[in-house]
DNA sequence: TACTACCTATTCAAATATGAATGGTTAACG
DNA sequence: CGTTAACCATTCATATTTGAATAGGTAGTA
């Protein structure tokens, strides 16, 4: 490596980029937390040490010269690599560790979150994650989890939400199972088998407030645990609801009543407490998941 | 631009990245003509500031340490930018100003140079490039040029000479006129029409060195200007030797003897006066010429 | 073991960079 | 035209950064 090239000042560089980006000493000074005398001083400095004019000092503010125009582009892509590396090295910090308690539904910690885990690892390796399947609001106000990903709104006022994403929920059911409903009119609900998670099941009060005509003896497995739902799909035994993106990678369920039902549209949201937000490593996890979550 | 992230300070930055390459304070220090202990002082500065422990003090030097590794590449890249930066700054340089003189042939003047040189412009705008066609070496020891290509090379000791690459050249005549002359026998020579240099063209000594039986009176056309040659080729007026990446941007020049000749290997050079090497816009062209000049 | 050739850390005086204060300039506006 | 609210350059005392010198550690080698 040839050190020549880098051995002049980068700070200098630095107010090089931006007072060009705010247009003035003053400004780029508040921008930096440095006083403007500083950065006249430094790309004064500059200026000389490169022997180039850079900026014509207009009356109000500076503006680029061309030959600082051409320049300008290598302070942004300095300034780009910088802020990554301070990114990363936010997450490499010292004291960016212990633990952070994520509370996800089933099918998020298994479908989900494991394939952009090891990102997050690289990100902030003293974070030890902790993965809490549940379903229940509850998990944050109880401090059980720091952060969750839930798909009903929450409506406390102490909570930091971030709309994360939409999916779209369907009846599905193993294509030997569900063949013969696939177009079928309403009128052949009567005949499905259904996979419900309880007695108190959301899924039959919205079937029903769709006005189909649902007997509660057509649901002849119950089960909270939707991984033992998509066996049970995969084993022929009747329908039952899933997210597309989970549907999507068992090739041999097919969705039902295609015609007659459209899929139920989800939101999730990203939920966080407000004092927990402040709070480094959380700030770091709920900020990544924001970014990162997606299919 | 959020510039929160940036504000650290650049220059420990390239502390950071000069002791992960070199690998000790000291070589460090060398490498950016500073002493070892502010070096030493900017990466403690930098640990401290990112709370991050860059390197692992072992018995003779430092290594990085895994969150030092990480961090080490987004340093580089902002290392390259500040290398582009500087590079770039040199041409813009006030001083990098005046008059350059390039030597070369009539064919590079005409193909090859035009296309690179809004790049040199970009490079270097207070450079005022003058082209100077001509084959002669002594354009330089004259110092009717600053910088010139050549196909020989020179022999002189006072010149820093750089090699650019190679090209071949061939036969070649209009696909009208040299149908019957692609994979001719050598017997055959003696019926073609020549475009000759001059009367003492190297061109009948090389052929006749090869033992072809060329007759003076086959060189019904001499002429030194090599487009004008070409023009007459593509009149099918008779056969001329052309670089292969001259030839193949005339899609109706064919070369001939394909079979009996093969083509003339020259090497190209850069040639440049040794003391005007030491001069600033001189050395930028020169060095330019080196990394750009191609097809 | 002693020698050499590296390395790092610390000290302290000197060099350099910094910010608050100030004065002067420019542009926009009623 | 005068006012206002920006801006830049300069000054000067202060804070920070720097390098030479030095002390002390480590690895390889005869």
């Amino acid at each position: 490596m040839d050190w020549q090239n880098i051995q002049f000042d980068w700070n200098r560089a630095r107010a090089f980029l931006v007072v060009a980006s705010e247009g003035s000493l003053s400004a780029a000074g508040r921008a930096l937390g440095m006083s403007q005398p500083t950065l006249g001083r430094q790309i004064s400095a500059l200026e000389v040490e490169l022997n180039i004019t850079l900026f014509e000092r207009v009356g109000k503010g500076l503006v680029l010269t061309e030959a600082g125009q051409r320049l300008h582009q290598y302070v942004v892509q300095m300034a780009d690599a910088a802020n990554n590396f301070a990114l990363v090295a936010q997450g490499q910090s010292n004291d960016i560790a212990g633990q952070v308690c994520i509370s996800l539904t089933e099918l998020d910690a298994y479908f989900r979150l494991p394939s952009c885990i090891e990102q997050l690892q690289q990100q902030a390796p003293n974070i030890q994650l902790e993965i809490l399947v549940s379903n229940d609001i509850s998990d944050l106000k109880r401090r059980e989890a720091d952060i969750a990903i839930r798909y009903k709104r929450p409506t406390e006022h102490d909570l930091i939400i971030k709309k994360l994403g939409k999916e779209r929920v369907h009846l599905y059911g193993h294509k030997e199972y569900a063949n013969a409903f696939i177009d079928a009119p309403i009128s052949h609900v009567k005949d499905l088998k259904l996979i419900g998670f309880d007695r108190t099941d959301g899924m039959r009060q919205y079937l029903e407030s769709l006005g189909w005509p649902i007997d509660s003896e057509q649901f002849i497995i119950l089960c909270k645990n939707q991984m033992v739902q998509i066996q049970l799909l995969q084993q022929r035994v009747g329908i039952a609801f899933l997210p597309e993106h989970v549907a999507a990678r068992y090739p041999d369920l097919i969705p039902v009543f295609t015609e007659a039902f459209s899929p139920i549209e989800l939101e999730s949201w990203l939920v966080c407490h407000r004092e927990l937000h402040t709070n480094k490593k959380v700030r770091l996890v709920f900020d990544w998941l924001a970014e990162n979550f997606h299919d």
